[in-house]
RNA sequence: GCUGGAGUAGCUCAGUCGGUAGAGCAAUCGCCUCGUAAGCGAUAGGUCAGGGGUUCGAGUCCCCUCUCCAGCUCCA
């Protein structure tokens, strides 16, 4: 044993006494240029207070870092764990992990937590940061670890878990694995309290992989959001836990900040700006999941559907129309009925047989295809559909137009040869990267390629291997950096999904694009080949915006209602200054309407002021002013919804502007 | 589907101890005719989600159902 260590940072290095623990090698190597929250000794995170082995490199984890804040994130977790230990005496508390934006923990108690709980443990909270307590890691055996938590249950299916080989969740699994042959050793974190005489008294413990702060004091800043009632194991024959959900950042402004984009996305609501703007309107005498489109929102919806119609038409895509139902049989041969039945609505018996509304379209573009016989010099052919599908979605899914029972999707299938298949999935995702562009989006935030779930699957492993290698050679040619998502592929074939992020940072799911091998074997399609004989096509599904419905309400929470001109319901209101000058406004009006600009002239008897506040709430992206100097000179004063004013704008002028505008489909306002 | 919470005018909400329903905005009508975010007045608007129960009496207390919200699960 030697009586010092050597350590690393970049380049340098140095020497320090064996025990030397990783804040005092950072220290030593001057490495620290931040709010530290934790080490990386040899790649793998480590406690500040940890004592590293010699010859290690060490680097810092800061605070503002998604790393370090996951570590902040997961000792606050504890800390709440220990708040609600301390208030519900005799709750198990099963696992904690930080999440994107924050984290949770979930406890068995015996009643759900209100919020004047979360109030309480809030506080209690609190307190305990204010009492220093240490974060102590401490290795213990197989043996101990089930001792120590005998009465945690959670506790101890997680080392039951542990010793079987299988991992609940990278997170909080606190084995310890690389020992070799060796039974695990597992972690265990101790709140600590430092009398001021030096005496130590443990406060919690818990079981964890860590690492985490060395004090509760170096948690700066957090606050508990809501609470909820969660799965063990996030399955559903498993007993319902009581989960609580808080955020943590290494400073009250960025908590500040997070907490004011909460409010916001709250506030952007796609339901409530639905309702104001009178875009939308959800009765219940439709029954859930059901949405009337009102004629703002359908004018949207109606540019959406136009760019979409226009790009797959200018793409080679062939449009059909559908029925909304079909006879049970073709549900039968698909396997929907077999596959898919929990999610359709029942059978309508008429004349002795029975229907039932689609669930997807593909079945009909198949009797598109098939309709008569197919060469290979047509392949491939795109059927493509705005289709309105009704799925009966479990009643507590649901959730305005993000996730319908009755939705429309811009669906199309693509029938094409083998060789074909990979270039076509390119062409898909390209062609949403042009859509998400268009719409204000930006570039993907991610995409995943789904493989072969585990259950409910169809075909043969080979032939799930192959569709799988081939969507991710094509997203792998798209240059897109992509994730594989282990067993969440469609029953029919596997997938690659398609994410983007809104103006305020969220993340949503849009595109699907999906190979499929089996469907054409039930159907028996075929084409004629170069050699005369039948193959078999393969097929890609895929849809772009998703969901119409769902990626309206990103639009609407996107744009937060206030949408790019060539969007907007109404696009310009004239506003007279008064009624001697509703007869030049009218003129304004009809100057528009000529030019297809979709104008409203205000003949209401409202002040000025009034009517431009109904504007601006209206979130209108141009109001016209006009009065007695524009009548005169043939001009107008503009009002942006966003920008400055202009005054004495020839009408002329601002037509060529506007028009060029919506022509252009700029999702910034012009100027 | 499961756990919890909530439903009062078109919207946002108040409604005390169980005593018979209220405001603002919106709407309608009238006055005002206005130069860049709310002019003034009046009128109308309710099966208090629906059903059942307790009570002399229920928006209020109890039960059931429906719908919505949050979370889980699921998903475009």
């Amino acid at each position: 044993m030697s009586q010092t260590i050597s350590v690393r940072h970049d380049e340098r290095t140095t020497d320090l006494p064996d025990g030397s623990t990783a804040i005092q090698a950072l220290k030593a190597l001057e490495a620290v240029r931040g709010q530290v929250v934790a080490a990386r000794v040899d790649g793998a995170a480590w406690d500040l207070d940890r004592p590293v082995p010699d010859g290690a490199e060490v680097e810092p984890i800061y605070a503002d870092t998604d790393e370090g804040r996951a570590i902040l994130r997961h000792s606050t977790a504890h800390l709440m764990a220990q708040a609600v230990t301390d208030l519900f005496p005799g709750a198990k508390w099963a696992i904690g992990p930080p999440i994107e934006d924050g984290f949770y923990y979930d406890f068995d108690v015996e009643r759900p937590f209100t919020a004047e709980d979360l109030e309480a443990i809030e506080a209690r909270m609190h307190e305990l940061a204010r009492e220093r307590q240490a974060f102590v890691r401490e290795e213990v055996s197989h043996d101990d670890a089930l001792a120590e938590f005998a009465d945690q249950p959670y506790k101890r299916e997680i080392i039951a878990l542990v010793d079987d080989g299988r991992i609940v969740s990278e997170v909080d699994v606190a084995a310890d694995a690389g020992d070799g042959d060796a039974a695990p050793t597992f972690t265990v974190y101790r709140n600590v309290r430092v009398g001021g005489d030096g005496s130590v008294e443990v406060a919690w413990s818990d079981l964890c992989r860590g690492p985490h702060v060395p004090s509760t004091e170096r948690i700066p800043a957090f606050k508990l959001l809501r609470s909820g009632g969660a799965y063990w194991r996030g399955r559903e024959d498993q007993p319902m836990l009581q989960r609580i959900y808080g955020t943590a950042w290494e400073s009250r402004k960025q908590l500040t900040a997070h907490l004011e984009m909460l409010e916001e996305a709250r506030k952007r609501d796609h339901r409530r700006v639905g309702r104001d703007l009178g875009l939308l309107h959800q009765p219940e005498e439709l029954g859930p999941g059901l949405s009337i489109f009102l004629p703002n929102g359908a004018l949207v919806r109606k540019q959406m559907e136009d760019w979409i119609r226009d790009e797959t038409l200018a793409r080679g895509y062939l449009p059909v129309y559908t029925p909304h139902i079909a006879k049970e049989d073709l549900w039968q041969r698909s396997g929907h009925l077999e596959n898919y039945a929990e999610l359709m609505y029942p059978g309508m018996e008429v004349e002795g047989a029975s229907y039932r509304l689609k669930p997807m379209n593909c079945p009909f573009h198949i009797m598109a295809y098939t309709s008569r016989t197919r060469s290979y010099r047509e392949l491939p052919i795109r059927i493509s559909e705005l289709g309105t599908v009704y799925r009966y979605e479990r009643s507590g899914v649901v959730n305005g137009l993000l996730r319908a029972r009755g939705f429309t999707q811009d669906d199309s299938h693509i029938f094409c040869r083998d060789d074909q298949v990979v270039d076509e999935v390119v062409a898909c995702i390209e062609f949403a990267r042009d859509l998400y562009r268009a719409f204000g989006l930006g570039e993907p935030s991610r995409v995943a390629v789904s493989t072969r779930p585990e259950v409910k699957a169809i075909g043969t492993p080979e032939q799930w291997a192959r569709a799988e290698k081939a969507l991710e050679e094509a997203a792998a040619r798209s240059g897109y950096d992509y994730e594989v998502d282990e067993g969440e592929g469609a029953f029919y074939g596997p997938k690659i999904d398609i994410h983007a992020r809104d103006a305020i940072g969220r993340e949503w799911q849009l595109t699907t694009i999906q190979v499929d091998f089996n469907l054409p074997e039930r159907f028996d399609l075929s084409y004629v080949g170069e050699d005369g004989a039948k193959h078999r096509p393969f097929m890609v599904h895929r849809a772009l915006f998703g969901s119409i419905e769902r990626f309206f309400a990103v639009m609407v929470e996107s744009f937060n209602g206030a949408f790019p001109t060539w969007l907007a319901p109404e696009q310009v209101r004239v506003v007279p200054v008064a009624a001697d000058f509703l007869d030049y406004a009218e003129e304004v009006g009809a100057t528009l309407r000529a030019q297809g600009v979709r104008v409203h002239v205000d003949a209401s008897d409202d002040t000025l002021g009034a009517k431009i506040r109904d504007a601006q709430t209206s979130k209108i992206p141009y109001t016209l002013v006009v009065g007695g100097a524009e009548a005169e000179a043939g001009t107008v004063a503009i009002r942006p919804y966003r920008g400055d004013q202009r005054k004495d704008v020839g009408l002329a002028t601002f037509v060529a502007e506007v028009t060029e505008e919506i022509a252009a489909r700029r999702t910034e306002p012009h100027g």
